[in-house]
RNA sequence: GUGAUCGUAGCUCAGGCGGUUAGAGCGCCAGGUUGUGGCCCUGGAGGUCGGGGGUUCAAGUCCCCUCGGUCACCCCA
């Protein structure tokens, strides 16, 4: 490259036709739209915080063992200060909510957000340094119809986009006690097969032994086989939860697989977990992740428990799913009304004033800004996928009317320039 | 972080075992039609062959380093 200056590795720029799907602004804006129209049905406000946040704050909330924060965080000094750039958004969304005491506002709260987010991961397919994250959260209610709510709409979202060919599996970890006394029973019978266990699996046994369940070596899946299942082990208010989410999805007709191998990697899990998955889209197959987390509260300064659910979806798989399933192609130009081809000096200004009048009654104008023949402005406005091409040049100057044409007959008509818009409106509508 | 693989025009790619001014298609620009798009024809612009070093009379081609892309492990959205 002559330019010796390129984006960063792991990060991508999105602009206006991209080949790419998950480069090309017109796909991004589309899902963008979904996404806020589908928030708003279902009640969700959306809440920005920053990229920027204390390192503390995510080490405490999403845990110090995880390998978000073990390895993967963007983290920088600043005079006495440690940032990161936000790894994820659950633990900020959190930290906002109790900053801002937002638990005094009516009944119970729903947030959704989308942004990017920061992991100093080896980038591959559906997997970037800067990546973006949309998601909801709702604080203050242990009530299962929240958790089967989220998961509506996931659904929903992935129906109204077309998406098909998802699974989604759920488990659930029960509550601190049963999961360590689970954790007791998982270690008491991974330990004899220590030896046999990879370094990763043996470090976890110590750090975090739920981790080990979710291995891909085959030899480590052998031994899984006979171990003991968390299931067992689910507190009684717990397994009654389950219980009544998954009967609430089922009785909206959303599919599901229960997996008691599911485990998630941030530490402030506990509870209800679920995670989308799709084929198609390289070995990273997670749509969506979330469940309960009503332990971050506290680990971040909060007094008490706060109940709350949530999940985390990534864009740029989205996008591939979507691509992988052909839905990306009619969302590719952007369709302009009219098109304005001005011919000489006195002709620029008038057109000038023409798209002006006409951008303010809401018509998409486009118009070329050099000083092009007329063969080549009809040209634009044909790769412009423009309605109508609104000519302006001496001629049409000196006799006070604008010829407009068709571009799809190629039928041509003189109209006074005091009428353009009206014209325009009534036929594009 | 580990590994594999790739890097030639804006894009997709040709360039046998090193050998003259590095090519094609698409795209872009202009003209063919002195004020008319799509199709067609003609022409043009655009490349220090990712970057640096080395071997050689000679490197896009061989060697080393480096920077990126892609994919997988790992992890997760």
């Amino acid at each position: 490259m002559k330019n010796s200056f390129q984006n960063i590795e792991g990060t991508f720029d999105i602009y206006p036709g991209a080949q790419r799907a998950t480069e090309c602004t017109e796909i991004w804006s589309y899902l963008e739209g979904i996404i806020d129209e589908m928030m708003a049905n279902y009640g969700y406000s959306e809440i920005r915080t920053p990229t920027l946040e204390h390192t503390g704050l995510i080490a405490r909330g999403v845990g110090q063992t995880t390998d978000i924060v073990s390895k993967e965080m963007f983290a920088f000094e600043r005079g006495n200060h440690s940032y990161v750039l936000r790894p994820e958004m659950t633990a900020p969304i959190m930290r906002a909510y109790l900053q801002h005491h937002l638990d005094q506002n009516p009944g119970v709260q729903r947030y959704y957000y989308i942004g990017p987010c920061f992991r100093a991961e080896r980038p591959q397919k559906g997997r970037y340094r800067q990546f973006h994250q949309f998601g909801a959260e709702v604080i203050g209610t242990d009530d299962p119809r929240a958790d089967a709510e989220v998961i509506a709409l996931m659904t929903d979202l992935y129906q109204v986009l077309g998406i098909g060919d998802t699974t989604l599996k759920i488990n659930t970890l029960g509550n601190a006690e049963a999961r360590a006394t689970y954790r007791d029973a998982l270690v008491g019978y991974l330990t004899p097969f220590a030896e046999q266990l990879t370094q990763i699996s043996r470090d976890r046994l110590s750090q975090n032994p739920l981790r080990i369940l979710d291995t891909k070596v085959e030899a480590e899946r052998v031994i899984l086989e006979n171990a003991p299942l968390i299931t067992e082990y689910i507190d009684e208010e717990s397994a009654i939860n389950y219980e009544s989410i998954k009967r609430l999805i089922s009785s909206v007709g959303i599919p599901f697989v229960e997996d008691p191998m599911l485990v998630r990697g941030l530490d402030y899990y506990s509870h209800f977990t679920f995670e989308f998955e799709v084929k198609g889209i390289g070995a990273q197959n997670a749509l969506a992740g979330g469940g309960r987390y009503d332990s971050l509260a506290p680990e971040i300064g909060a007094k008490a428990a706060i109940p709350a659910i949530g999940f985390a979806a990534g864009v740029e798989r989205l996008i591939l799913a979507m691509e992988n399933q052909d839905l990306c192609k009619e969302h590719g130009s952007v369709k302009y009304d009219v098109w304005i081809i001005a011919v000489g000096d006195m002709a620029h200004e008038k057109a000038f004033q023409v798209a002006s009048q006409m951008r303010k009654s809401h018509l998409r104008v486009g118009m070329e800004l050099g000083h092009r023949s007329m063969k080549a402005q009809l040209r634009l406005a044909n790769r412009a996928n423009s309605t109508f091409a609104i000519i302006i040049g001496d001629q049409e100057v000196k006799a006070d009317r604008a010829t407009v044409k068709d571009m799809e007959t190629g039928q041509e008509q003189e109209v006074f320039f005091s009428d353009l818009v009206e014209r325009i409106t009534k036929s594009s509508t």
